[in-house]
DNA sequence: CCAATACATACGTTTTCCCGAATGTATCCC
DNA sequence: GGGATACATTCGGGAAAACGTATGTATTGG
């Protein structure tokens, strides 16, 4: 029954990583499950553009959703395909070092501080962090 | 003067991965020098379709080609980004676990070992190690 | 039950990508 | 120089992607 799951599509993975805005997404979730309200905040787009990208990034099975309450929550998910979860595991360490990337990590992390500034994220729900990806920190 | 180069194009990068006969191209590279012909023949697609991929590949900065008299010969670069080079160099092992490119692997051989047998292939230039990457090859 | 909030999806348009077919260019050989 | 070979580029059409706008759906609070 599983019996087709085997071979992974390595044109749709990288597809999904073919975009600015996807990539600015899976920075800021980086190893935390993030709010829908803060990509929109952060990423200063509208909220069908932020969310059109992120069910793009679910259909390619490299980010997962979960509901809590009105707020859904999106985290990274490994690939379970052992070649793209050393690729993408590599890829997110290159986004760390991007200078714009880097703006937006910090731009979170202010938004986190003092939600309240950010007439958005009134009562929105901080990151969390994301406990699958804890075994791949060390490398 | 090479004040711009630092900042690498992320988005293209994959994009340029993103393709199912680019990805085919890379990975018959490999750490060779082929000859177009042999991409041709070996993907069984025709010559522009081929000629214009390679083109996208070298515009993206990850193949550099050569000419030796009617022949073209392409080959990997390393992008100077390191994050970038870390990223594709995962990406062309990834390449190598992958069933349909081991075939393709496969085709090449048989086709270097006899090159006679495709009529295409008549005389056609046999692909050379690629010394840039040889300093790549421990990891 | 009703309004408000948070997010997802549908729709129509514009842009981009990919292709086959045709044409252009460089090199070799006679 | 002229034909043949190897490859690159151009052109036009069709498919897919990306976007703004509008609308739908789930949940909460009153």
């Amino acid at each position: 029954m599983a019996a087709k799951a085997s071979h992974f599509n390595m044109e749709l993975f990288f597809q999904a990583l073919g975009d600015n805005t996807r990539l600015r997404l899976l920075n800021l979730m980086g190893d935390q499950e993030i709010c829908v309200c803060y990509f929109v905040e952060i990423l200063g787009q509208s909220q069908p553009k932020i969310s059109r990208h992120l069910a793009y990034l679910r259909r390619a099975g490299i980010v997962e959703a979960r509901r809590e309450g009105k707020w859904m929550h999106y985290r990274i998910v490994m690939p379970s395909n052992i070649g793209a979860a050393q690729v993408f595991h590599q890829t997110l360490a290159w986004l760390k070092e991007d200078k714009a990337m880097q703006s937006d990590r910090a731009k979170l992390t202010k938004a986190c501080c003092s939600p309240a500034t950010f007439v958005a994220l009134q009562g929105a729900p901080l990151p969390i962090p994301n406990e699958s990806l804890v075994s791949l920190e060390g490398k």
